[in-house]
DNA sequence: GCGATCAGCGGCACG
DNA sequence: CGTGCCGTTGATCGC
């Protein structure tokens, strides 16, 4: 196709709010947070309305370069250092309190222009998030562990930052961290956190749970050498997410008070 | 466009190995790790060589609903409840010890269908990641603290997962952890994780440094309590990455050794 | 708007 | 292969 086509089409889709397809030959740069070069190949780039740009290759789930909502779009004539015109798509952000962004992918040709007025006012409905779990967890604390009962039972909401705050038959206080998937390092040191802090606020001993599908070797070294808690959590998915069973891999700390 | 002709130009974009674009409005199901509904609107999916799969909406940067390298695509006909004529493309995944994952995008309009074979063996060249950071910062170890060198003289020392490890004026280990970003509780906790862990295996006190842009204050708080030291790292992305600027914003916890 | 955390995280590098 | 962790992470939710 025509460069010149091309940016007329671009352009009158632009001021028209479309959402903007190009395929073509093209090479990228980026600078902003980071700064990125990508040379001559062919590429695909979407534009949405609301400012997002992506560029993909032909490989792979993540966008190569790309540049979130609220971005401007603008085009431009050039050339390549062989003479060679060019038509350059640029994504360009300025934000406050943020570094300035650009990407500019510079077209050399472009196969194919396609630009839709698309209408999509639908926002998904996710089904087993860690939320959700752990909302159902609440209405089913003994079966983490007899006589476990939520501290505030008035709500499912979450108190602060921890999944779920309990007690235990002693009357100790216990912190419950919901992993959907397995648990690694990272999880251990949060539970880990928000036990040490608790227990610092509240003067007394605080237990911490971990309850995850499965934790990884280190994990659950470090976890036994914090004296902290692990419970295998499993969850089907279907039209909803229930829990499955909760399985103690190996019994309580036993009592401490 | 005609669903009949849609599914003849997808089949044979598939079968060729091209790139495909598809425009339409449809409604989108997945089931796998998670489950999810997103009821009829007008999208644009990306069907890439490799099996990627995306569905985008509107607006946002992130894909709705997606499958990476390796899904095989299938489409098929079918109808809705009030039996209008639908074409069904989906992404299947099946991988050893995996969860069969899919995506079924049910299309009761195709707008537009667009497919090429794409060319491109270009990678990435990315300036000013946390790894080339941490070069510069190996080969400059003295603008950190005085009397800083590395443990060992190898390029990165990358033993384990510390990002640097040195030692201070005193010869005790100084694990220094760097980040390209403002550092929150994650990082302290991270830092922390390796501090304890070479302390608990040298049977010596071993000191933690921070090395980040900026530091939330909640971080800030619980690494000062863990006795750990934050340093404020200024950076330029140019052609190249360049360190600006070092600046302890308080001196070193003192001599504790 | 900041901050902490989740994500169907994805992707990479290293043991 | 597991496992840790970075990412131009993005997106979300609570304060």
């Amino acid at each position: 196709m025509d460069l010149q086509k091309a940016k007329t089409l671009v352009d009158a889709a632009l001021s028209q709010g479309k959402f903007i397809i190009l395929v073509g030959h093209c090479k990228v740069s980026y600078s902003g947070r980071a700064a990125s070069k990508l040379s001559q190949g062919e590429r695909v780039v979407l534009i949405k309305n609301d400012g997002t740009f992506l560029v993909h290759q032909t490989k792979g789930m993540a966008a190569i370069n790309y540049q979130g909502p609220g971005a401007v779009i603008e085009t431009e004539w050039g050339a390549t250092e062989e003479k060679i015109p060019t038509l350059t798509v640029s994504a360009l952000r300025k934000k406050r309190n943020e570094v300035a962004e650009r990407i500019d992918v510079q077209f050399t040709e472009i196969y194919d222009v396609g630009s839709h007025i698309l209408k999509d006012d639908r926002t998904l409905q996710l089904t087993g998030s860690e939320r959700q779990l752990s909302d159902l967890l609440m209405q089913d604390l003994h079966s983490i562990e007899a006589g476990l009962v939520p501290i505030q039972q008035e709500s499912h909401v979450r108190k602060g930052l921890i999944d779920i705050l309990a007690q235990d038959r002693q009357g100790r206080l216990v912190v419950i961290e919901v992993k959907r998937r397995e648990a690694g390092l990272d999880a251990v040191s949060q539970l880990h956190r928000y036990v040490h802090e608790l227990s610092a606020r509240k003067g007394s001993p605080v237990r911490g749970i971990l309850l995850a599908p499965r934790i990884t070797a280190n994990a659950k070294t470090m976890l036994e050498k914090e004296k902290l808690e692990f419970v295998r959590l499993d969850y089907e998915i279907g039209s909803s997410a229930t829990i499955k069973g909760l399985e103690k891999k190996q019994h309580t700390i036993g009592d401490f008070g």
